[in-house]
DNA sequence: GATGAATGAGCGTTCATTCAT
DNA sequence: GATGAATGAACGCTCATTCAT
């Protein structure tokens, strides 16, 4: 086994049981056994655990974000480009419940607010796709003139806590609702 | 102190240190100590950590939602029933925000997974009041026909991580910004 | 409810309790609550915990011992004194299960060591009893010249063991059984 | 320290504490203090205290066992061999005292009362050997028609409480009294 | 570099005892 | 005297992290 191969094994496993078990049925000990490591030798990729967590949530994000950008219409209108946003959104995290049900973790987490609190200090660049969004929807006019935070709030929360409940069981997020649910939030952010 | 006081402090402690710390920053012994109580004194007063942690939550969901049924124009139109509730929703967490962090985190923890289990089997009390709204507004078809655990995403996720949002320092939702989130819940589940 | 009762009431609790539980199974409080008296008054009438298990030794002890004298033989031979009281503690342990298993978790435990040692420095009055009887079994040659502790283990023993499997559902100690122990044990100390 | 010496340290450890203190004088870090190990490290080689208190009766168990059928004369007389299991149950636990007290204190204990049961339910092979010989003895007449029980109290009680009194200093069960109590105890079983 | 045994601080919880009422 | 709420030391156990091999 490869470096690069340990390194994603130990990933592997600790967003499974992490997503699973949440944030605290994931001794490091477990991490490493389901990635077919010593214990020890995470601490050699991840400096501690708070590490260890902060990288998978980048690695996830990065994935979902990657998805969502392919084929990003970025010359089109902003109602067409929110909706290949927010389809995306929830088409990625339809399919791939682990990295929905870490992010979610992560975020509902201590993790989650220093995370909060960093980006609002210094926006990463990530951020700038969907704030370039807002931004020219408002200069436009064709979207609220409310801070962009707000907008992120009325666009995105139904439709997190919708995948929630999809994958507890609570809800059947199928095409036609996840299409009332994007017509619904674009509706709330319109102008 | 009386024996009413020691409740309350050690409550009162509770709510503070989870609110603040999250449910893993708060051992009982420190929450003794904050409440100025011994150690073992918690456990006269409530069977174990699970059970205070869900004794708060009661309380505090009591609180909340004596707030809101105040004044709740009970045989008014749907709409309007639906602004009562929703801005005495923001009003009530605008003003208590020990009490909307304490929620937050009870409803993102292993505990908040099961209170939701239990209440989708066997609906309590006050959940109805709000059912019966989203089930007037279908029947009346003023608001959309889905499921009542869409409306409920799409007219409270929003109001949530707006509140959230709020008592972090990411927004300030004042009244204006506030009635335009109502506003934009309303118009995402209005037919 | 008068002192006395009040004491007897805790020892009669305490019994039940610890025979039932085992020296460990029975916390004070749940001995004050079975006693119908509150937690502090026990200490006013035991300094703490060794002292009430002691005083319950001591009742115990007391109670057998009385049953046994009643009839006691004093001038017949050594054999009909020895099945007297051999028979007396059979049957006095098979009609009080309690009282057996309280002595068997006392000796059982550090508190017997301790009185076990106690006695070998100074023999009490009770215990003279059956020393006599040794004593003068051993003086007319009928007896083994044995030391008196062999005698003890020699002649209840198998007694005390039998009494357990007895009261534990291992064996029924009927009374045929009986006599055939309390043969036993006479054929093993006789000369 | 290699890892078997840690397992025998804790072991060695723990039966000392245990035989000397009884049960409730032996907490866990007591234990792994005089093992000189950490308080973790127990749990590696046992999943819990439970588990701890058993092995160590088994591997003591085991060692008896072992030294008394040595040199068994399994096909002499049931009187022969007798005398053989009962001459090296005192032989081994007079070179052994803290197995011997560590024996007592297990089968006086809630762990004796279980181990019993299990016994009851499923003999296990160590058992039968002593079974055997009783059963022999029943058909050829040599020994008494009583239930096994019986004619384990009949013959082991007297030994046990004698070496009892050995180890604690009330008796010195020498080579000569040793002798006695054998043949007291077969005068006790035999026909 | 990789390992996994060892660590020990920290957790939730119990309960003998005290003492204000 | 009687009470029982309050105490806090002590328990069994977990797990992030270290370090000898």
């Amino acid at each position: 086994m490869c470096k690069k191969d340990k390194r994603s094994n130990i990933i592997k496993a600790a967003i499974e049981l992490l997503a699973d078990q949440g944030f605290h049925g994931a001794p490091m000990a477990l991490i490493a056994e389901k990635a077919g490591v010593g214990a020890g030798t995470i601490y050699r990729y991840f400096e501690n655990r708070d590490v260890l967590i902060n990288a998978i949530y980048s690695e996830t994000h990065d994935r979902v974000h990657k998805y969502i950008i392919e084929g990003y219409p970025v010359n089109r209108p902003v109602r067409e480009r929110f909706f290949h946003i927010v389809r995306g959104f929830i088409t990625y995290y339809k399919d791939n419940p682990l990295d929905f049900r870490y992010i979610e973790q992560f975020h509902n987490s201590p993790y989650g607010l220093v995370h909060r609190k960093e980006k609002l200090l210094n926006l990463t660049g990530e951020y700038d796709f969907i704030h370039t969004l807002f931004q020219d929807g408002k200069e436009q006019q064709v979207i609220k003139d409310v801070p962009l935070a707000m907008h992120f709030n009325l666009a995105f929360a139904p439709v997190v806590w919708s995948l929630r409940d999809h994958h507890t069981g609570f809800l059947d997020l199928n095409d036609e609702l996840a299409d009332i649910v994007v017509h619904a939030c674009w509706d709330s952010i319109k102008m």
